[in-house]
DNA sequence: CGCAACATTGAAGCAGATCAAGGCATGTGG
DNA sequence: CCACATGCCTTGATCTGCTTCAATGTTGCG
């Protein structure tokens, strides 16, 4: 799967996926990571465009806006939970423009690794290895930094012991630490 | 009018609003800003939290997340207009985290002005003054910037004939060459 | 007027970007 | 099995766009 996502519904149903913007000149942003159970496109809108695609392999079930708009008449009251699937998105995004406009380097990175085991914590929980399925570009993209900036501050809390790098994700020796970072409660002056 | 939004559900009449996320340290994000006909906390969410408060005087009518959910109940074709209106707010939360992750200071502001341009379009044009409402820091704050740089960037704008800075607002001259800044097609190197 | 809040302007500093090499796996074909 | 690509990732040196610091200017109002 790849392209562009509007007009029709996708539900994911396996995998992970990666939503994305560009602007004309190359530089993306990545918008949010999709797990099982998230919708893509989560209500049909012309003229609202991103783009997604699959990090591995991923499994979709697919519902063209027809079919969307009957589904919906015939059981209203799944509208609530698509309602409610919305604004936790509207929610997620907003924590994310905090995130992207005010959080220093270090804070994103923390901040990332914090909400990604949240999210995966739901799913299923490893022992203390927290999988990262995306590359150091996806990361990046992400938070609105480059990539060297992702690796060596992920190589910068490898050196203070809150975590090994290991391949495929990161083993979260301190998580305590990592969400102390994120929180960002360091007075700054002014 | 001020202060934490959950809970329960506001409509925006009059006025404009602002509506912000801040950091333990201080450090603030503007989400948005809302206009007449708005809502303010889209759809009741626990554990989900801004701030809103005025740009000089609204007026609004509220709704008890109760009183909410038994409106929805008696019509609920109007959660149809809920779910396109949270639809729209997630693509403008989505543009947003673009411009905040990878667009520099000057494509900030172009994008900053031609994007409130559109929403005051819909309300009512003006000549060619564009009212800004909002002060200097509730822009930066929006658009991931300090004060300075957005007072900087403005003045560029000026002395390159783009816009004159007039009180609460500016006087757009080439509108096309801001939109050309915002769309930001300029080859960067890689 | 005189103060208070907001805005502009300039100089200096720095966090993160850019530029530039290497690692380090995995693959592949000789 | 080894030479040698190829695609990440890491690491170091340098650069720069934006921030920070510090005045100064402007506006509005009791």
């Amino acid at each position: 799967m790849a392209g562009q996502v509007a007009g029709s519904v996708h539900g994911l149903t396996a995998g992970v996926a990666r939503m994305y913007k560009l602007l004309p000149d190359g530089r993306r942003q990545v918008i949010g990571f999709a797990l099982p159970g998230d919708f893509l496109g989560t209500v049909p809108s012309d003229r609202y465009s991103f783009s997604a695609d699959a990090i591995g392999s991923v499994s979709l079930c697919h519902l063209s806006r027809e079919a969307f708009a009957q589904f919906i008449e015939q059981r209203p009251q799944f509208l609530i939970r698509i309602n409610e699937f919305a604004a936790r998105e509207l929610m997620l995004a907003q924590e994310q423009m905090l995130l992207l406009g005010r959080r220093t380097a270090e804070e994103k990175v923390a901040s990332f690794l914090v909400g990604w085991r949240q999210r995966l914590a739901h799913i299923r929980n490893g022992p203390q290895i927290l999988a990262l399925p995306m590359s150091r570009q996806d990361i990046a993209d992400y938070l609105g930094l480059t990539i060297e900036t992702v690796s060596r501050t992920l190589t910068r809390f490898e050196r203070q012991k809150m975590l090994i790098i290991v391949s495929g994700g990161v083993r979260l020796l301190d998580p305590a630490r990592v969400a102390a970072v994120a929180a960002a409660r360091k007075i700054r002056r002014k």
